[in-house]
RNA sequence: GGCCAAGUAGCUCAGUUGGUAGAGCAGAGGACUGAAAAUCCUUGUGUCGGCGGUUCGAUUCCGUCCUUGGCCA
């Protein structure tokens, strides 16, 4: 029998070390990293995202980096797709393939499979939204619950989000999002084992994380985000500019806040972005802990 | 040295006409199906600066001391 082709992931919350840790593993085993990072697809936003250097890409090959402008609005859906054709280009170089991220959701959607549910419509989405500012999101929950019961005993009467996501479906198909999500078990073409790299000492990760902010700011995340505000047409509203460290960046280049506030907030929009990761990473009882991941690799290879 | 103001949750502050106190932020836990570095849910006992006094009872009134800021010397 063949054996199914397979590939690593290495899972963990921001300032943790992955990245260290893959390109280590990459000078040691014929690995190509998949990104799994929802920041990291905008091109130009570097800084900020931690984003490997280019020594470090023209070392290892990365995937799934730089794949988006930072007008655009990339998506769980399009990672799947992309993630399942980086993996197989690689399977088929005969390279190994260790996915390396933090975006939880989209490590989910690849396992776990998507259900057929229509892309973003943005015409709808911007008819809710102005429904949203003159009535509110609890009205437009109510709305919810008389169309679709289910879902909206699931979304909170504020969950601005989630409630225009299940309306936008709901306008677009005809059909409640809760009948569309059947949660059916998807397959991959290639096993996919799974590592975390949880850091123990959670005082220990907030350091890290303010050494790495102010390493950031002194590098010129700033003057960078008000490069790509020349460059680009930008709005706070885009998933680009809402990313961690950019949505503060933009205030403060918007005179909103001071420079002092930029760091607090930016530092404080760190921690809470690794909490939820690893609040993730707890519900996930089947990753095994990163200090395996070597061992793994020398028995795939040997 | 004198006068004034302020000292309350990790931070910024509110409040109690005397019955031992509450918001925002931070922090913690959780949810999560095409925006996910997003969006949302839950979670607030702290010698109310110290010591005395008045009072049945003081964080609240009085005295005094300490700290910080301002003004005057």
């Amino acid at each position: 029998m063949t054996r199914r082709p397979v590939a690593f992931a290495l899972l963990g919350p921001t300032a943790s070390g992955k990245s260290a840790l893959a390109l280590a593993l990459a000078a040691e085993f014929p690995l190509e990293i998949v990104s799994v990072d929802s920041a990291q697809v905008y091109r130009g936003l570097d800084i900020g995202t931690a984003k490997p250097s280019a020594g470090e890409r023209a070392r290892v090959a990365h995937h799934l980096i730089d794949i988006a402008e930072p007008t655009e609005r990339y998506s769980a859906g399009r990672f799947r797709a992309d993630a399942i054709a980086a993996v197989q280009a690689i399977l088929a170089r005969g390279r190994i393939p260790l996915l390396v991220g933090g975006t939880m959701l989209y490590y989910r959607a690849l396992v776990a499979g998507l259900d057929a549910l229509p892309a973003a419509h943005p015409a709808i989405r911007a008819a809710i939204e102005a429904e949203a500012r003159a009535r509110g999101w609890p009205a437009l929950h109510a709305e919810l619950a008389r169309e679709d019961p289910a879902a909206a005993a699931r979304i909170a009467p504020r969950d601005a989000q989630r409630i225009q996501r299940a309306l936008e479906v709901l306008r677009a198909t005809g059909t409640p999002i809760s009948r569309l999500q059947r949660g059916e078990a998807s397959r991959l073409p290639f096993a996919l084992r799974g590592f975390a790299l949880a850091p123990p000492d959670r005082a220990e990760l907030h350091r890290r994380i303010a050494a790495r902010l102010d390493a950031m700011l002194a590098a010129g995340l700033v003057e960078e985000l008000r490069e790509l505000r020349r460059r680009y047409r930008l709005d706070p509203s885009l998933p680009s500019m809402r990313t961690v460290g950019y949505r503060q960046a933009w205030r403060y280049l918007e005179g909103e806040i001071d420079a002092a506030q930029l760091r607090e907030q930016a530092l404080a929009a760190t921690r809470q972005l690794a909490k939820r990761q690893l609040t993730w990473l707890r519900a996930m009882p089947e990753l095994a802990p990163a200090t395996e991941l070597r061992a793994a690799l020398s028995r795939a290879t040997g």
